[in-house]
Order: structure tokens, then sequence, then C-alpha cells
DNA sequence: AAGTGGTCTAGACCACTCC
DNA sequence: GAGTGGTCTAGACCACTTA
């Protein structure tokens, strides 16, 4: 074996820790609980005691914070670390970043929410149902005007056209109508879709590279009504998407939810 | 001073671009137009390059790609950045990554929408309109049970409810509930919502620290509906946030959007 | 036990923007 | 022109997880 000094374990050139002794007790002054991510000299306490001093208008919102430069020296780091802690809190909106400018405390800070949308089969096992899919209607038809400007495709091209139902433990979930390019995808057309649902044979077998999703409300048709249970009219929560793959449509589909569905999130 | 060798420009000691000449050649061969953010050797051109070889399906859902290391010698870059690309795509759930386990190409992509809720009187200026917000009602009231209840209060504790109209060019936009702990803000009593909407009076005088948010559809009730010119019944898109700093809850706010509104994002 | 991602450092150059 | 954030590097240690 190759001779080692007796410090055996050694430290990388540039790791000069202030005071070895203090970060597990400064760890438990944080707030009560020894965590083990949020040293202070870490991104993540770093980004804990930003907000902390936003929270108790240390900075008040339109104020400009120190420098990336002087932040990593008061915290003892590299201004690598700084800068990750304070790049995430722009990112969510707490803090503006501009070159030259500096970084000050958002005036108006937009609130980000974030929105987890998982494969609805996922979703309905996640909430300890047995998940289903059932066509209730698939048809080939000419692009109508508004789907087709939704796609960015010229009216009259050929779609396949699908009503289908959701269902978690046989209660109905969610009612999806769909229409997808067969231009793009025309293995759809064959698709069977018994045992996987059209969704996720999509995610499957067609990656996107582009999409939008919009969020919006709308009244039950008779139709809808009658394959969720609901009452005609009833306000029903939905989502609209479409997805391309380099300027080629995919799909657009829209997904209308059984009444009282809420989707929520921690901001 | 201290003397310098001759070499003037002194390159860091870590940076041996491998070909001096080959990038912009390759820049411009990437896709048609040189970005100046995405040489591909940036964090941005790897994680185009990911996004595309995923696209293409040389790495096909469920599969594993190579580590951080292997790809920081493939595109001769240093790992860190390799990390950084990585991580971003995973944060939009196209990778998963665990430790000893890889990187994958995830099977059921959860997608993330990130909706941007900004301050309602700058999405009413976005718009071209001209802003306003009106008190249609305002009193003390003891909290009522529901409300208690996603506050984390006790029933009965004392809280400002309010009720108002937000509006664009005199339209109605913006049906709003709002109920206000006096105990975490005892000033809001007394505060002039004349020029300053509540919302507004809150996110510049009272921060938080957590939140949640509930999106949902919602039938017009008589009085929303005659604020906001809708038919009693209509299908109303709307948003409930509850907001606490420390445990200690601030306010809780249903917004109901006028008819037909929607809120969107890109994927 | 070992492999992989997660994080940190010190230093450097660069891009952007304000003055 | 100069100040600030954005990014990159090479190297190191560490945490987590699976074999």
């Amino acid at each position: 074996m190759v001779s080692r000094p007796a410090h055996g374990k050694r430290r990388t050139a540039c790791r000069p820790r202030p005071h070895p002794g203090e970060l597990p007790e400064d760890n438990r002054g944080a707030g009560g609980r020894a965590l083990r991510q949020s040293a202070l000299n870490s991104w993540q306490g770093i980004q804990a005691e930003i907000r902390r001093r936003i929270a108790d208008r240390v900075w008040r919102p339109g104020d400009q914070i120190p420098g990336e430069a002087d932040l990593a020296a008061e915290f003892g780091c590299a201004r690598a670390t700084v800068n990750r802690a304070l790049q995430g809190l722009a990112d969510s909106g707490l803090l503006e970043r501009r070159r030259k400018a500096g970084t000050r405390v958002a005036l108006d800070p937009v609130r980000k929410a974030t929105l987890e949308i998982p494969v609805i089969r996922l979703e309905v096992e996640a909430a300890g149902g047995e998940y289903a899919y059932r066509v209730l209607q698939k048809e080939i038809v000419s692009a109508p005007a508004p789907v087709a400007e939704k796609m960015d495709l010229s009216p009259g091209v050929d779609l396949v056209h699908l009503r289908g139902l959701h269902t978690a433990d046989g209660d109905p979930f969610l009612y999806e109508e769909r229409w997808v390019n067969l231009d793009s995808v025309p293995e759809f057309e064959t698709a069977d879709f018994t045992s996987v649902s059209p969704n996720e044979w999509l995610v499957r077998n067609q990656p996107f590279t582009r999409g939008e999703i919009s969020f919006l409300a709308e009244a039950a048709s008779s139709e809808q009504a009658a394959a969720l249970g609901a009452a005609e009219g009833a306000a029903l929560f939905a989502i609209e998407r479409t997805t391309w793959n380099a300027d080629a449509a995919i799909t657009h589909v829209r997904l209308a939810y059984r009444q009282g569905y809420r989707m929520s999130t921690e901001i």
C-alpha cells in the first residue's frame, strides 16, 4: 500500500470551512430542527436565509440586495453557491435580477404556480381507484375550422375524432374529446385503446417538442353531462391541450373533469 | 509591479477548448441558425441536444442514458455543465434521476405546467385595459367553519370579510371574496382600498412564507352573476388561495373570473 | 461496496446593461 | 466604460441508493 500522511481523509484544497465545529450548532439554531442540506453555507441554507430576510422585511420590496460577491463573502462560500441560491429565488418570482443593475426584491412578485399534470391513469391510481378508459365514439372527420385553427392546420385535413371516458372504480372521472392528426401519427388510426388510453398511447409513441395548455371552466354539454353523471350546464373544470412535434400538429384534446374536481398546488 | 509572463491575456488554467476553430461551424450546423447561448458546450446547447435525442427516439422512454461523466467527455465540457443541463430536464419531468441508478428517460413524463399569476392590475393593464377595483361589501365576521378550516384557524376568530370587483375599462373582470386574519394583519382593518386593491395592499405590506392555491370551476352565484354580468349558474373559472406567514394564517381568497376567461401557458 | 448524481470551490471569461 | 450577473472549468467530497 502507498503510505499516506496520517491525517487520512484528505480535504480538497479549496474548502476552508471557517470553524469546523460550529456548523452543527448553527444548524440547530436555524429554526429548531437540524436539516441535513440546510447548512448555512449550502445553497439551500442561503436561500432560506434570503427568504427570511425578505419575510422579516430586512430587505423590502424594491430594495436592491448585496451583490453575489458580497453575499459570498458574508456567508463564507463561493459565488457560484450564492448564484445558485439567488437564481432559484428569481425563478420563483421573489427576486428580479438584471446584469449591472443588480438583484432586487420583486415589487410585484408574480406568483408562479407549478401544476403537475400526471398521466390520468396514475392520478386515478394515486387516489386509490381502479382506472379504466372507454371509447365512446371514434370517427374520421374533416378538421372543423376552430380545431384546425388551434392546431395550425388548414381546415379540411383528415383527423381522428375520438370521444372517451376515464373512470375510477367505474365512476366517471374525466370526459375526453380528442382530435389526432393522421399525417403526423398514421399508426394512431389502428391503435387499440382497450388496455391503453389514447393519452398514454401518444405519450409512449409520439414525442412532442412544443405544446400549449389552457385551464378553463365550461358548462357541461348534454353529452358530457350524461357521461359524467352531472346536470347539463354544470360547471366543469377543463384542460385544453395542443401539442406539436417540430411544427407538425399531433393532437388537440379537451379534458372535462368530473364535477367538483380541483387542481391544487403549493406556492 | 510584479513582473508577469509575456503572454498577456492569461487564460484560466482549466479551459482547453478542444479545437478553437470548430465551434462556430458546429454552431451553424446545429439547426440552421447560430444561437448565441446554444453552443454545443453550453448547458443550453447540451440540453437541446438531449431533447433532440429523446424526440428522435435515440433514447426511448425508460432507457438509461449515459452518466454525467460520459456525457461531459462526449461534449467536451465539465461535468457541472452536463449536470446543469440534465437537472433542468429532470425538473421539467422529461428525465428521472436517481443516485447510483443513473438517469433515465421518463416513462410517464409528468407534464408540469407553470402558471404565472400576476397581480391583477398588471394583468388588466397588460391587456391594454384601465384597471379599477371597487369594494362591494366590507364587514367583520366570526370565521365561518369552512373558512376557518381552510385557514387552520379555530372557528369564531374575527376576520375581515370583503367582497369586491376588479374591472377592466369599467367591464367586470374578476369577482373577489376575501377573508383576512386581523390577528396577523391588524392594519388591514383601516386600510384604504380606493387606489390599491386588497390584493396589492397585502402583497406590499404582508409577506408570506407558505401558500396553497387551487384552480376550479364554479357555478356563478346570483351575486357573482350580477357583479360579473353573467347568467346565474354560468361556469366560471376560479382560483382559491390561502397564505400563511410562519403558520399564522393571513388571508383566504376566492377569485372568480369573468365568463370565458382561461389561463394559458406553454409546455 | 461501489457507482452515480448532488454540491461546493476558486478562479476566470463573458454578456448584458446602465451610466 | 464599468459593474453585475451568467456561465464554465477542473477537481474534490459527499449522500444516496442499488447491487
